[in-house]
DNA sequence: CTTGGCATTCTTGTATACAAAAATCTTGAC
DNA sequence: GTCAAGATTTTTGTATACAAGAATGCCAAG
C-alpha cells in the first residue's frame, strides 16, 4: 500500500472522495447519465473499491446519481421540470424562513443583512461579478439562520447548494442584479417591520423568479439549439 | 455462503439491510446514542461487513445515524427541540403544498379527499384508531401529490416518515381526533374554493406542534425517555 | 489508593479475492 | 447478409484479509 507520505487522516478517503465527486457532478464535469465506473474512478482516486463505492452509496441517497441494481450508477442531472420544482420548493422554504424571522431575527442580524446588501451594492456598481454572488450567498444565510429553526437551516442549505450551478447562470441576464438588490431590500424592510406576510411574500417571489429566469433561459437556448 | 433458499435478489442485500435497519431506528428499537456494532450487526444478518457499512453510510446520510471516523456509527434520535424543529418544517412545506395545490388540484383529488376524510369520520365514530390513522396518511399524501410539484411531493413523504413514531402519539388525546377532522373539512373547503391563503393556513396549523399538542408530544417523549 | 504510561485488544477503514449477473462477442444456421 | 443462441468478458455485489487508530486494561510509581 503507498501510504506512508499522506497519513493526516482527519476524515476517511471516502469521505473526500465523495466530496470531490460530489463537486465534480455538481460542476457538470460528468454530463446526465453518464456512467461512473468504479474501476477507472478507483484507479484515478488510487483507492479500490471499497471506499468509492461508499462514496457512491452515499451520492445515490443525496439523489445525485442514480443507482440500477447490477447496472451501475448513472449521474443524474435535474431536467427542466425538476429544476423549476427545486427553485418552487427553494421558494417556499426561503418563505418559512422568513416568516420565522421576521419574529425572531435579532438586531444583530438585520444590520448584518443591511450590511451584506450594501456590499451587494457595491459590487452591483463595481460590476464585481463574484463579489455580489458571495454577498448574496451570505444574505440568504443569515436569513435561513435567522429563521431559529436548525433544521430548516440545514435544508435550506441543503437545497441552495444543489441549486447553486443554475441560480449562477441567471444572474448573467442584463438588469437582473439591480432587480435582485431591490427585492432583497424588500426583505429586510419587511423584517425590520415585523410582517411576516410581507417578509415571506417578498424572498418567494425573490427566489421564485430565479427559477423561471432560469427557464426561460433554458427555453431561449433550446430553442436557439433547433 | 448460506444463500441458496432465498436467492430472488431483485434488490442488493444491503438495500434491504438499510431499510430493516430504517425501520428499527423510526421504531425505537435502539435507543439515542446507542452504538451500531458492525460486526454483530453484520452476524445479526448473516452477512460480511461490507453490505453493512454501506447500508450504515446510507442511514448517516438520512440522518438517522452519525458516523464519528474510527469511532463509529451511533444512533441519532431527534431531541424535543428539534423533533419541535421538524414538526415545524412538516407545517411549512404541506402549508407550501396546499398553496400550490389551490390552483393546480384536480376535482377527482378533491373528490379523493373528501371520501378519505368520510372514511376518517367513520373510522372516528367507529372508535377505529388504526383506519383513523391509514385514512389521516391518505388524505394527506392526496395533498402532497396535488401540489403538483414531484420535488416537494418527494421531500413532504421524507419528513413524513421521519415523523411517523411521533405522529402516533399525538393521536391518543382525547377529543383530538375530533378537531383533526374538522382541521382537515376546512383544508378541503379551502382548496375548492382555490383559496391559496386559508388553505395553507388551515394546514399549518393542523399540522403545527402548539398548545396542548406541544404538552402531550413533551409528556410522552418524558414518559417514553423512562 | 490513585494516577500515568505502556501494551494489548478491539474496531474501523481499506485492499484484495471471489461469485453472480449483465454486457459483449463469436459462431452457426437460415 | 442477418439473426439468434451460446461462450467469453466485463462489472457489480459480497466475503475475507490486513493495517491503523482508538479503547481498555495492566503495571508501576508516587
Amino acid at each position: 500500500m503507498g501510504w506512508s507520505y499522506t497519513c493526516a487522516m482527519t476524515q476517511k478517503r471516502s469521505d473526500t472522495i465523495a466530496e470531490t465527486l460530489e463537486g465534480m457532478i455538481l460542476d457538470g464535469t460528468f454530463a446526465d447519465g453518464e456512467r461512473l465506473d468504479e474501476t477507472q474512478l478507483a484507479q484515478r482516486f488510487s483507492v479500490s473499491r471499497t471506499p468509492l463505492r461508499e462514496a457512491l452509496q452515499r451520492l445515490a441517497v443525496s439523489g445525485l446519481v442514480e443507482q440500477q441494481p447490477r447496472r451501475g450508477v448513472f449521474v443524474r442531472q435535474p431536467g427542466p421540470v425538476e429544476l423549476l420544482e427545486m427553485f418552487e420548493v427553494m421558494a417556499e422554504l426561503e418563505a418559512a424562513c422568513a416568516r420565522f424571522a421576521a419574529v425572531r431575527i435579532s438586531d444583530d442580524a438585520l444590520a448584518a443583512m443591511r450590511a451584506a446588501n450594501a456590499r451587494c451594492q457595491a459590487a452591483v456598481e463595481a460590476r464585481d461579478a463574484d463579489g455580489y454572488y458571495r454577498e448574496n450567498e451570505h444574505f440568504h444565510a443569515i436569513l435561513y439562520r435567522q429563521s431559529g429553526n436548525a433544521y430548516l437551516e440545514q435544508e435550506c442549505r441543503r437545497l441552495h447548494r444543489r441549486l447553486t450551478p443554475f441560480r449562477r447562470l441567471q444572474l448573467r441576464l442584463r438588469g437582473r442584479l439591480a432587480q435582485s438588490m431591490a427585492e432583497h431590500e424588500a426583505v429586510v424592510a419587511a423584517l425590520e417591520k415585523g410582517d411576516a406576510q410581507a417578509a415571506s411574500d417578498a424572498i418567494r417571489s425573490h427566489v421564485a423568479v430565479q427559477g423561471e429566469k432560469f427557464h426561460n433561459l433554458m427555453a431561449s437556448l433550446r430553442s436557439a439549439a433547433e
